[in-house]
DNA sequence: CGATAGATTGAGAGTTTTCAACCGATGTGG
DNA sequence: CCACATCGGTTGAAAACTCTCAATCTATCG
């Protein structure tokens, strides 16, 4: 989606520096603003009451986020925290609420958005039940480390987002690294063979 | 939301009625129309490779239903069954776009329906991360029996819902009657005691 | 009343997680 | 620029939770 003309038909707007590991938001706060990604990275988080965390989607440059709590006017049912040195614009409800009046698009963009996010969180619920932690954690670092390459990503940070461990994740990664699937270099790694790495018992 | 108006507005629209057990559509099939639920239930499911189902929403009355994928512009990515006699409205994208047009309050409500399914999508995910099966099946008993009481629901299609298996329902429901609990009568059972059940271990 | 779909129960198996100990990389301050 | 502190990664062993498989039983319906 592209929403990067959106600084230039909102009046006024807040600008937001995070650092690495700071909150934009938390779960059960009420929305104030909507916000837009302009550089960094930021990662959503449900952590639940005996402490683990999911973590559920991740933003980069253009993506819009709070957008789905301002939508379903709830709170937010997740923490939203960078993953490392961010830049957003925060717009207010009430100009968020105009722009969906004045420009049509923006609205049925934001509608697309939220669609294929549901199929994604649908989907990924389906995985859990048919597919092993080894297949998700696979599909997951292929997610995460091709469409996000720069990120250096944490063994944690893959485990939360297949729904496993980190023990779990070292020990997969290991394997694939055995069978020239991936490459470590240092704490990053690299991916050699897609195909494999998908078909990876 | 309140979409019985539904009928009013749009001018021509296909009457459609499923026995129970009938397919709506299936996954990967291409959108068509859009359907407003009448009467009955339809479920939404996900089915695998290897044959294990996930089952991803429930249809009731004045649902609409169909359009995640009308709006994300994508094939459906699971597949509607009726659970019990159902009538079904079809609306074709064409007349679908236009009230989105005409009455910008409609793409609205859907926006909203769309965002807190994506809540609820993604706590459940967050939820096989955190609870135990048995937490997750009493959970689902509640939704299911609460939402929609007249619905005698099979063991089989709460585990789906729950993401376990009909076997580790039974077991549960089991072990909540002995504590009164719940209440089986035939096939179908009644929630005696709600805190309880969500709190039983 | 028989047939069939659905429910129950038990026992065993298997995948993942948990716990624990140790190792290695990274980055910062002296 | 090195030393050290810290954060992140690795590995092993044991435990646990569910699932799978199998046999049996019970509702429901024609």
């Amino acid at each position: 989606m592209e929403l990067s003309h959106l600084k230039e038909i909102i009046p006024n707007y807040k600008n937001i520096t995070l650092k690495k590991g700071e909150i934009l938001y938390h779960e059960g706060d009420k929305p104030e603003y909507v916000y837009f990604l302009e550089s960094g990275l930021v990662g959503l988080f449900h952590i639940s009451e005996n402490g683990s965390e999911t973590f559920l989607r991740v933003f980069s440059p253009n993506n819009i986020l709070g957008h789905r709590s301002f939508f379903a006017e709830e709170n937010y049912h997740a923490t939203s925290m960078a993953l490392c040195p961010t830049k957003i614009v925060a717009i207010s409800k009430e100009q968020c609420q105009n722009t969906c009046s004045q420009d049509p698009s923006f609205l049925k963009n934001i509608t697309r958005i939220l669609a294929k996010d549901l199929r994604e969180a649908e989907l990924r619920l389906a995985g859990l039940q048919d597919k092993t932690a080894g297949q998700r954690i696979a599909e997951s670092l292929v997610y995460l480390k091709l469409k996000y390459p720069q990120k250096t990503w944490t063994r944690k940070e893959i485990a939360e987002y297949s729904c496993s461990t980190y023990e779990t994740v070292t020990r997969l990664m290991t394997k694939a690294e055995k069978e020239d699937i991936i490459k470590k270099i240092g704490r990053d790694f690299e991916i050699l063979d897609i195909q494999k790495l998908l078909k990876l018992k």
